[in-house]
DNA sequence: TAATTGTTAGATAGATCACTCTAGTAATCA
DNA sequence: TGATTACTAGAGTGATCTATCTAACAATTA
């Protein structure tokens, strides 16, 4: 309504929205959208599902997000970010292979529903170019993060200079990735034991390799002797 | 209609159903729905799609195919056997490790469509525990198949006798996975180069390790000296 | 040829989807 | 207190999905 004084609009009674409850609300709709995503999947559940979820009405939930992939979008930002504090935290460790096993253990070989969204967003990137490329951003950064690590553990000789850190570093992501499906594939998966076999190979496969391919003692073996794999 | 001369139902003209021709239009509607699948999901591709790429009417879909879900389950069984298969080509190699790399180079590490399919069927085994049967008893066949391969390889001294073999086929398992992730992460992923750092990391992991840990010249290294996982 | 059945098309039913619209209620401030 | 606006509910809309139904056409055999 106009307001003939002021000749502009009337702007008396301005209700402020309070931010700190806004979020709040919002929190709490991601995390019911979160269950019914991991349930279902961002196709398989549906507004309806999500809003009977938090309990709210679909108005409601539409109050707070403009569309459902605007849901997905926030809660692959979130999932993006909590893994990239995942990686910051594994090589901050003093043993980071040892940080890096752990981390596997808790949150890869143990089935963690959540987790299963990992899998969805891969998928998803490999049909959507443009999700593809925050994909493909987020793992350049954790490769990144990797690769330094790396290079540095080599100038330090702890790890074989032999080895491309950028070639090493899509390794070790693989490794995580793979990981993730194995308690999908075989849910007695005994955890320890896998553990311990991936710290052998890791170990193996990083160790400054000057004895390796050059062993003192002849080897009963078919392959051909073991080559580094040199940096250009 | 009663035949009331024979008692019994009236059987002239009876038309056989040529299965020749029947399974090959299985087929088409097979492929058609494959390509469908690959681009939109198995929730995100419709019948009317599906309908649409094979060039058929919903009507016709439906005399091959009693439901969507069939459709799924064909093609997941076409898809388990492939892969079984592949295994079984790698396993029956002089050099299996070059037959397995050769195999992730070729199916893996190049982004193929049809692969993204097996992430949607992890996932789909995430969720669905009747699909996650099938997957699991799929798996275990595998990982039959290479731990009986690890096994034979250790008794000829081929393979480091102190790896566990199931444990060892697990890993080798995650990493096929894993590698079908890459290209997605990273479009520009450098093929040769992957394939020669997995090439280096299973060697050393499977070599037998006579020398390893036991290394004649002292290492500037910061973990722990490098143990060998033992068979109970 | 006539009867029978396989093959195919296409309209459409019934359910569900993402989302909108209207409206009632509660909170805030002049 | 009264005006304004945020919050919330729930019916409802058009689109789309899987699947069915009727019926025309084609092939086969008595």
């Amino acid at each position: 309504m106009l307001n003939e004084a002021s000749g502009g609009w009337e702007t008396r009674a301005l209700r402020k929205v309070d931010p700190v409850k806004h979020e709040q609300k919002r929190g709490e709709i991601i995390g019911a959208a979160l269950r019914c995503f991991t349930r279902d999947g961002f196709r398989g559940a549906s507004t309806t599902d999500i809003c009977a979820e938090a309990g709210i009405s679909p108005g409601h939930l539409y109050h707070y997000f403009p569309s459902k992939l605007a849901i997905v979008e926030t809660l692959i930002d979130m999932g993006l970010a909590r893994t990239a504090l995942r990686f910051e935290k594994i090589l901050a460790a003093t043993d980071v292979i040892e940080a890096l096993l752990a981390d596997i253990e808790e949150t890869s070989l143990r089935f963690r529903p959540a987790q299963i969204l990992n899998l969805d967003g891969l998928a998803e990137a490999a049909r959507n170019p443009e999700f593809a490329k925050v994909i493909e951003r987020h793992t350049a950064t954790v490769r990144r993060m990797w690769s330094d690590f790396l290079r540095q553990a080599q100038s330090q000789g702890r790890v074989d200079p032999g080895l491309d850190p950028e070639a090493t570093a899509n390794i070790l992501i693989a490794l995580v990735d793979g990981s993730r499906a194995m308690p999908i594939r075989n849910p007695k998966l005994d955890i320890k034991q896998s553990v311990a076999h991936l710290r052998t190979m890791l170990e193996r496969f990083l160790s400054p390799t000057a004895v390796q391919g050059t062993a003192n003692k002849p080897r009963n073996q078919a392959s051909r002797p073991l080559k580094l794999v040199r940096k250009r």
